[in-house]
DNA sequence: GCTACTTTTTGATAAATGTCACATAATGAA
DNA sequence: TTCATTATGTGACATTTATCAAAAAGTAGC
């Protein structure tokens, strides 16, 4: 129980860095989600189910990841704890989604459906605040990106995950790295010998 | 005068269509923004500035591109009638941008500035709604380019952009569509011949 | 420890894309 | 229109990256 009191202490801290956080809101907010565990390598999502769930890491790590047309698995996005989950595209639109959502170590998350959320960003209005400013954050990030996609080599690429997230290096294997780079296995392996 | 009056008609039919838009709102809005123009090729922001405006564009076109590091133009988003504009990462976080906005044509806007949004962030909660969903849909728009630009060859992805967005190769020349598709004029050229 | 399995690395080669130089076409100003 | 300027296209070649095949290294279960 006091570890559950934890959990939401996190969630909590994370939220009311982007706004106002009334008790209320809290309290409607552990009323309305639940905690949850995987075991590594779980599917929080599959393709053509909907992302009706948000999830909120509390240990943990996931990455999020499609298939192309060859059926080669295409990692777009890692997350860790502190950090939102969500299949972007089927979240926002509510049409199934073409992501996968898994784990890749054993994890808790806190899990809100999205009727809930939505039920609370209708009640508590203020929480749009909240939502808003995460919403941008996360944006910043995938435009990041983008940016890096278009403009830079495979190795300028790999050296700037190096300086913002090596932690990620830590904690995923290459192979998944690769596809997240735009690259090969391959050819990540060669830019790491030099 | 009647002008000005459809202009904002123009706004509020996007901005109702994410959210409940009430006439005191409405009445806050006009009061806060005004209608700028300018000509094509002026800047409406430039590197080191603060993105502290967000432009809706009535009428006419822009892009936003940044320097990368051999001072070479790198086109990251065009936009038209009807859509928004800032330099998401100067805007959102208020630090100086690396981004400038140019205008593709002659173009009329609709201009709020950061702090006047702000307030009407705070004294209109439910304005909020409507800026979550505009930022949720634009963030998807995003990730698309990102998926394209990881896992699309060069041909596939100008194949997309003519499927999804047509009317950008009418408007935009194409040694811009160039950068913002990762790669380099004569790779389009190329491309194009086939 | 040892096997079976997965991940990473390496080599050879092919394909995609970039770069440079210049030609051609389009555009805009006088 | 004409000239100057800018945008686009083309050819030759260099570079980057992908692909395929296989070896080496790492990992998990027994």
């Amino acid at each position: 129980m006091m570890k559950e009191i934890n959990c939401y202490e996190q969630l909590f801290h994370v939220f009311s860095k982007m706004g106002r956080l009334p008790v209320l809101l809290k309290e409607a907010i552990t009323e309305n989600s639940k905690i949850v565990s995987f075991k590594k390598n779980e599917r929080l999502l599959s393709e053509g189910e909907k992302s009706d769930s948000i999830y909120f890491i509390i240990s943990g790590a996931v990455r999020v990841f499609y298939l192309n047309k060859e059926g080669i698995e295409t990692n777009t996005w890692f997350l860790f704890e502190n950090e939102l989950v969500i299949s972007v595209f089927s979240f926002f639109t509510s049409q199934p989604s073409f992501e996968y959502i898994e784990t890749l170590e054993d994890s808790v998350f806190i899990a809100l459906k999205k009727d809930k959320l939505d039920w609370l960003y209708e009640h508590f209005v203020e929480f749009n605040i909240i939502g808003r400013r995460l919403t941008e954050l996360y944006y910043i990030r995938n435009e990041a990106q983008a940016n890096a996609l278009r403009m830079l080599s495979a190795k300028e690429r790999y050296d700037l995950l190096l300086q913002t997230q090596p932690h990620l290096l830590q904690r995923v294997a290459l192979g998944h790295i690769a596809s997240y780079l735009g690259i090969s296995r391959e050819t990540l392996s060669r830019i790491r010998k030099k």
